[in-house]
DNA sequence: AGCATTTCTTAACTTAAGTGAACGAGTGGA
DNA sequence: TCCACTCGTTCACTTAAGTTAAGAAATGCT
């Protein structure tokens, strides 16, 4: 697992071999099993998950309905906005699969800062390139239809289709499942 | 215009008259016509947009039509992607009003930075945070229909129903102006 | 002030998503 | 193994947004 998070950060950095014992010195892998669920509705947590192995998702429960608002894999992280604000969490975070993930806090991010002062540059320009990302996303899901947005999905990140049940997948397009099975149908008739 | 960028930062870290003094021997602030445009689709640039008074928006122009994803007021900012990646923008932003704006770039930031070094921490931190917002508002985007969000709207930014053209408006809840209409429409006949 | 342009609204019609229900296929547990 | 439950699909019907068009109101320019 090691050598996946170090592939990963030396992409922004190049660490020391000291940097990287402070980095492991700390217990942050975790595995967990398929279906289980890491954060609840109303909970506090102080902790973001960046995924090594496996696929997590974000959703809401509203009127009893969940509306999934994200998926996580290989590479990608989260910092719950609830962690920031102090308040109690207002969406459910879960594993889609067996997943290991690194799991920090903010006290963890201090001891590393000690031992190793560029952290905080690597977490400014991590956040800064997420934020664009995200800005980018948001922009063309207000852009797009929900067919547009499937044809999307299955062009930049094919691997959800397969591995996220269907229900899932709708309410992420912001659609429901029987309005995206018709779609596939829909777009299967145009090809032919 | 600088009490009002003081009275900003004052809420995330207190400055030194030495630090002051480092930011305002900058040369940061500037002033636009409503209507300007500060950056096309095609253009490279590495400007950040901060608004210290008026109304700014990004736009892109998909198939001759214009899609608004966002509008920037009073102590708010935008650092548009194509800064990070270095590559021609995808998007417009212009003035929707006669705005004062502050624009700075990565150069600039290593300036202050050498005066000082707290800079860091604090554009981690209004990173962080901005990347936790935007995070609440694509999540609420996704998961509300038009009406729903121009009922949110009215909620949180009453300012923007006012400041704003209803085109735009429109384009920005994801719908059509004609849908924008009698959407409004139907809302006034509901609380009759 | 007068004219052209843009902006907003309304209406009739089309298209796509929501809803409620039914059905078969697959899954997990007792 | 059998039963219950979840999941995906299909269908008929409802609701809301897209489209096209027209007209009124506001705005900008000369």
């Amino acid at each position: 697992m090691q050598d996946i998070l170090l592939g990963f950060l030396s992409k922004y950095i190049t660490l020391t071999p000291e940097e990287q014992d402070a980095i492991f010195s700390l217990d942050i892998f975790h595995s967990f099993k398929k279906g289980t669920t890491l954060l609840k509705e109303g909970q506090k947590t102080k902790e973001s998950y960046f995924v090594l192995k496996g696929c997590i998702r974000t959703y809401y429960v509203i009127d009893g309905e969940e509306k999934t608002t994200a998926f996580y894999t290989e590479l990608e992280g989260v910092t719950p906005p609830c962690v920031l604000t102090q308040t109690p969490s207002d969406y459910y975070i879960s594993c889609i699969e067996d997943s290991i993930l690194l799991m920090s806090d903010a006290e963890m991010g201090a001891v590393v800062n000690a031992k190793f002062p560029r952290f905080e540059t690597l977490c400014r320009i991590l956040s800064e390139q997420l934020l664009a990302k995200q800005q980018i996303d948001f922009d063309s899901f207000k852009t797009s239809s929900p067919e547009q947005r499937y044809l999307n999905l299955i062009q930049k990140r094919p691997d959800l289709i397969q591995r996220v049940p269907q229900h899932q997948l709708a309410s992420y397009l912001g659609i429901k499942p029987q309005s995206l099975s018709r779609l596939r149908a829909r777009i299967i008739e145009k090809k032919s």
